[in-house]
DNA sequence: GATCAAGATTGGTCTGACCAATTTTAAGAG
DNA sequence: CTCTTAAAATTGGTCAGACCAATCTTGATC
């Protein structure tokens, strides 16, 4: 854990702070109302900046400070010689929750902390909410683990997404942005962790396999306590694991 | 709770997309790295857009296009008239975080329900980690309370305070940074709630009060169970205390 | 020394132009 | 007619110069 300064310090200010009516913020408004609408459905190509021009009666310059945010954001996308497009994953504002939680950090243990807190948090109110739906989806990603024991790659992806789909059952959206983003961190830093002999990668899928079993019998039971502890379980092992790997690594 | 939709996909692809080398892109990384080494400190002044044209030999376009995102993202902060300047919050990245967090939010019962769950696994790990510095930080918190049971706004203020150094004393940055803005968000929403009889906001401080003194013994003592449970039972308190005085305003 | 108006400085916006990447069109070959 | 390929048009990225409005600086005035 890396230390916290003391300089930061607590707003309870509740007034928000007057803004001078800049063209470019209108702008951004009104895209956003676009997008939030429906109008504009991720993979739409928004008219040209030029053309934007005209409809807006603003200049060129105020069309493209009002795309620039929107691009930082991750909701737009600019291709040069091409157009600026929706992002696909416009609506999950995947890239300010990444600048805002993970810049600056030194270590992968507030990371990994985080994700116990919220993935255990995650199994409790899963298992008191799912829906049929959840259930259904949350079951066809461990039947996929099973028919993909000996295929890393596949597993792998059928493990990230009975999580995502544990998130999703939540019915809470900030737990499951939260979620998404910090697991998605998680595993760019383990990147090809699966390198390891195919005896021993089954192994571990197995284990994991029955694991998730566990966790998805709590959900199904809507048993908070158990699948929190189930969810419990599981991320200590697959910690346990990451870390072992590490130390392996470090002695190459 | 509001329904998650089913149409986003996870990602399990950990490679990044290739991104042509942008004027301004290079430009936003060396006001980072002058951010982050110090070099800038919150507060400072940049040079004029004009004189960082003939710094970096760029257009003022380009100059332009690398400052928007910084601001957008709360880096930075432009002053018509005045100048850009380092922002007081620099480095704690709350506007993408409420940017990534708070969109498309239709109930506060998302919000309501992380933050219980962020400030009991706060408490608990506060009481496993806090320093003495954090505890005399903490305390002098409670002093302030004590001191200012008939100012509510004065109250507010440490009370806030208090939540926000023992999310310091978890010694987890991440944790620290969503419960700001978790914080803050709800704070905009209750807004000028404190707008009761004098005696009865003075018999809710005292009740916080106590309950603000439970949470901080039990950290003291170092038992993680006890300071989960306590503020637990306050999260729960004041919850149902915003919850009442909801209801009192919808009916006038 | 305090007050206030004129000038200088600065961010926000507009216009028009050029570059480089891309797409579209059209010409040409088979 | 289809496929290939080169030219033309379109588009985002950058540059330059200009003007506006808000702000800061300066200096004259009392």
């Amino acid at each position: 854990m890396s230390q916290i300064p003391h300089n930061a310090a607590v707003t309870t200010e509740p007034y928000q702070q007057i803004k001078r009516a800049r063209v470019s913020d209108a702008i951004v408004e009104q895209l956003l109302q676009l997008i939030s609408s429906g109008a504009l459905k991720p993979g739409d190509r928004l008219p040209s900046e030029r053309a934007l021009c005209t409809r807006f009666g603003v200049g060129r310059t105020s069309v493209r400070e009002a795309l620039k945010p929107l691009i930082t954001m991750g909701i737009l996308e600019g291709r040069r010689g091409s157009g600026n497009f929706v992002a696909a994953e416009a609506g999950q504002f995947q890239k300010p929750l990444e600048w805002g939680l993970l810049q600056d950090l030194h270590g992968r243990d507030d990371l990994v902390e985080t994700r116990h807190m919220l993935e255990t948090n995650a199994a409790h109110w899963a298992a008191l909410r799912a829906g049929a739906e959840n259930l259904t989806a949350i079951e066809d990603t461990i039947q996929g683990m099973a028919k993909h024991l000996r295929q890393p790659a596949r597993f792998q992806h059928y493990d990230a997404t009975f999580h995502f789909e544990i998130a999703r059952a939540t019915q809470n959206k900030i737990l499951f942005r939260l979620i998404n983003v910090i697991r998605g961190q998680i595993q760019t830093w383990i990147g090809e962790r699966l390198t390891l002999s195919p005896a021993r990668a089954e192994a571990l899928a197995r284990t994991s396999l029955a694991q998730h079993q566990d966790i998805f019998e709590a959900i199904k039971a809507a048993d908070g306590a158990g699948a929190r502890a189930a969810m419990d379980h599981h991320i200590q092992t697959a910690t346990q694991d990451l870390h072992d790997l590490g130390k392996a690594r470090k002695s190459d």
